[in-house]
DNA sequence: GCCAGAATAGTACGACCGGTCGTATCATGG
DNA sequence: CCATGATACGACCGGTCGTACTATTCTGGC
C-alpha cells in the first residue's frame, strides 16, 4: 500500500470523527486539515471535490457499520439468536465510540441529507433501504426457525426494531439519560415476546 | 402591535422554515434576506446576534409544537383517549406542512445540536426533557384510569412512543416509505395492546 | 405638514469557505 | 545516482459568512 493510500485513510478516518459531530456540511477543509496537520492544499489533492470528499466518509461509515453490526449477526444462526446478536452489536456500535465521537454517523447525516437532493442522499437512502430490508429477512428468519408467530409482519418488526436504535441515540445524545440503554434492552424484550408464538 | 414586531415575526416564520430544512447552521441571514426581500443589514437590525435569531426560531418551533400537539391532547380525558389524540395530532404534525417543509424542526436540530454545547442546546435537550416527562405523566394516566396495567412502565411507555414518532420521520423523508404511517398506526397499537391490563 | 424616532438599506470589515496554482520535497525504479 | 512521478506546501482566487457602523426612508403624533 502506497503512501498515498495511507494517507487518504488516515484523513478519512478523521474525517468521519469530524462529520460525526459537525455533519457533512459542518465537515470543512480547513478544520479537517488543522485535525490532522496537513495543509489544507495538500490534503485537498487526494480528493476531486468536496463531495468526492463526503461520499469516502459515507462509504467508509457504511463499511463500518456493516462490519461492526451486520457482520457478527450473519455469522449467527437464523432467528431469535441471530436478532439478539445483531441488536447487541447495534446498541455498542451506538455508544460512543473513539473514532466516532459524535455517535452513529449514519443517525447523524439522515436528519441532515433528507432534505438535501444529491448524490449523497441517494447514497445513504439506499444503504438504509438495503439496511432495512436486511432487518425484514433476519424477522422474517425468526418465523422460519419457529420462533416467531407465522402472522408477524417483518417490515413492522423491522420498523419498530429501527425505532428503538433511533430513539435511543437521541436520549443518550441529546437528553443524557442514563436509562437510554436500560430502556432500549427492555424495549427490544418487549418487542421479541410480542413476537413470539401464543403459549397457551 | 407595532409594524417592527410584525416583520419580526415574518422574519421568524420564514426562518422556521429555511431551518426545518437547513438546521439552524444551515441557516444563513443572507439567504433568509433574500427568502423575504429585505436587505441582510435590516433584517439582522431585529436581532442582537444569529445566535439570537436562532434562539426565536428554536423558541416559534417549541411553541408551535406545544400548541398543535399538546394542547389538544391535554383538552381531552386522560388516559388512553388522551393518548390517542396525542397521537394523531403528533402523526400530523411530522406530515409536510408549509410552514415546515422540511419536518420536524425539532427532530432536525436534535441531531445537529446534540454535539454543540451552548444555549441553544440546552434549551433544546430542556425542552424535550420536558416533553418526555409530559408523556410519562399521561402514560401514568392511563395507568391512574385503569386503561393500562399497573405495572407499566410509563418512562418505558414515553420511550417506545416517542421512537415511534421518531423512525416514522425517517422513514418518510429519508426513505421515502409510504407505509411509515401505516407502520406507526401499527406500532402505536401494539404499543397499547400490550399496556392494556391481561383479559383472562 | 413637520419632525422625532423607528425601520430599513448601504457599506465595509475580517474570517473562513471550496478550490487552483506553481513550487518544493520526497520516494523510488532504472 | 540521477530522473521522474507522487506528495505536500504556501499563496491566492472569488464568494459568503456574521457583524458593525452609517445613511436613508418611512411613519405616526402634534
Amino acid at each position: 500500500m502506497g503512501k498515498g493510500t495511507l494517507t487518504r485513510e488516515r484523513i478519512i478516518g478523521r474525517a468521519v470523527e469530524l462529520a460525526s459531530t459537525d455533519g457533512l456540511n459542518g465537515l470543512t477543509l480547513g478544520k479537517l486539515a488543522d485535525g490532522i496537520g496537513m495543509s489544507k492544499s495538500g490534503l485537498f489533492a487526494h480528493f476531486r471535490s468536496k463531495e468526492d470528499l463526503q461520499r469516502s466518509v459515507l462509504e467508509a461509515a457504511i463499511d463500518a457499520f456493516r462490519r461492526f453490526v451486520y457482520e457478527p449477526a450473519a455469522a449467527t444462526p437464523r432467528g431469535e439468536p441471530r436478532l439478539r446478536v445483531l441488536f447487541d452489536h447495534w446498541l455498542a456500535w451506538s455508544q460512543e465510540r473513539e473514532e466516532m465521537p459524535g455517535g452513529c454517523l449514519l443517525m447523524q447525516v439522515s436528519t441532515e441529507l433528507d432534505d438535501q437532493p444529491g448524490p449523497l442522499r441517494d447514497l445513504l437512502a439506499q444503504a438504509k433501504r438495503d439496511w432495512r430490508q436486511t432487518l425484514i429477512v433476519f424477522a422474517r428468519g425468526g418465523v422460519t426457525a419457529g420462533h416467531f408467530r407465522a402472522e408477524l409482519d417483518p417490515a413492522l418488526f423491522a420498523f419498530q426494531l429501527e425505532a428503538i436504535l433511533l430513539i435511543t441515540g437521541h436520549d443518550r445524545r441529546l437528553l443524557n439519560d442514563p436509562l437510554a440503554s436500560t430502556h432500549a434492552r427492555a424495549a427490544f424484550e418487549a418487542l421479541l415476546a410480542a413476537a413470539h408464538p401464543i403459549t397457551s
